[in-house]
DNA sequence: CTCTCCTCTCTTGTATACACGACGTAGACG
DNA sequence: CGTCTACGTCGTGTATACAAGAGAGGAGAG
């Protein structure tokens, strides 16, 4: 009668389909720099790693795929995604756009601020500065609940997307021991003063300046 | 049976994969209309339309998925995805947003206008005013091209991944029978003329006065 | 007559087998 | 000795077989 014992007894897990394992394990992969850029993640490699057959395996590179993880060529395989410098720079001005607009809004249309994002300062001021991947996710995190603020799903799904390929940019760079997490947090407080009284002009000039640092940051590593 | 000598008899026929015709079949019988909003795309159903096996059509939809045509539920298939009111607005805006974007980049970083934007325009003098499908598609040209000229391929990329919404709806709306076009085709001479004396503030001003027609022709669909 | 539960069927999720194309290598010829 | 060609192997592309969950419909009880 009830076959539902097997799921509980995994644990709270909700027995998680194979392809999300698929995906998330080739993912990780990929960011744990398993694979060179410029390798190809062959299907049978894939499956080996994540334990599942083929087809959520492909579908997962798909996903990938559209998320810039990957580049699909036919008949070749999915090769993984180098990040050139110029592209590195128009993420950042796409991003940078993406922000700005939303703090522009936020003001002009008096909008609430969600509790979240001072939460998240406090969550970055509790965080020791050691656990830098700690960090960043907070930092994610922060500018994610920004731009949802202004209530714009499209802007947030377009920004998510960017995140995909910075956060690689932003994992690599992290390995090569690039500091500072400080001044991150003195800023978003700045940003989160700014846009609570609805002062657009200088909630703009904070996250100008804020964004300016990113670039620095991830340099090094494509050159 | 066996197509794929027929696709070398064709002669041009680019021996299309299994994958490319699942995704433009399913494609194009949602734009058609083939699907109600709202409706689910069994793989079988879609299996029969475009000739392919399940293989394929499951990577199509997943594909048109992520490109925001579907919704896929786990377990229960994918669903043609809505269109609300609100989303068509947040679509509208960030689309301005990224236009605008664009046209201040090409001002301010005085770069060359591409032969391309006139070019479309006069495609567009030519097109007779009952082709709607053509004027359709030059408009989307021109402003996929006006996006590229500003030199940052993300940009591109985020314009091109806004199209796939916004064109269900012009398609949509086109079958209502929205007219005048005429406007569109001034007022994209209008923009190629501020951008090559790279007047920032006026370029920017028409494209404002552009994009705001669109909301108007697709709102009657959501209603 | 209605509500609930069970079962049956239909659809998706996953695995695997087969086919085709591409690349690498080895052998032969100039 | 170099180059061109042909064959073999490997990997993706596609099809299909099997498993499992979800929803609809019918039967039984209140």
């Amino acid at each position: 009668m009830n076959s539902r014992k097997d799921a509980h007894s995994v644990g709270v897990g909700p027995v998680q389909s194979a392809r999300e394992r698929a995906y998330t394990g080739i993912r990780s992969a990929i960011l744990k720099g398993s694979f060179e850029p410029g390798a190809f993640v062959e299907e049978a490699q894939a499956c080996e790693i994540t334990g599942v057959s083929r087809s959520p395996v492909r579908e997962a590179l798909s996903r990938l795929a559209a998320e810039g993880y990957l580049e699909q060529h036919p008949r070749r395989g999915a090769m993984v995604r180098w990040l050139s410098p110029t592209e590195l720079r128009d993420l950042h001005e796409v991003r940078l756009m993406v922000e700005t607009h939303a703090a522009s809004k936020i003001c002009r249309e008096k909008r609430p601020i969600p509790d979240t994002l001072l939460e998240l300062c406090e969550a970055h001021e509790a965080t020791p500065a050691e656990d830098l991947l700690g960090c960043v996710e907070i930092n994610r995190l922060f500018h994610q609940a920004l731009v949802a603020a202004a209530g714009n799903t499209v802007l947030v799904q377009v920004f998510d997307g960017l995140q995909a390929p910075l956060s690689r940019a932003a994992m690599l760079s992290l390995r090569q021991g690039v500091g500072k997490t400080e001044i991150i947090e003195v800023e978003h407080r700045e940003m989160v003063a700014a846009l609570s009284v609805h002062d657009e002009e200088r909630a703009v000039e904070v996250i100008r300046r804020h964004l300016a640092l990113m670039p620095r940051l991830t340099r090094a590593l494509t050159a």
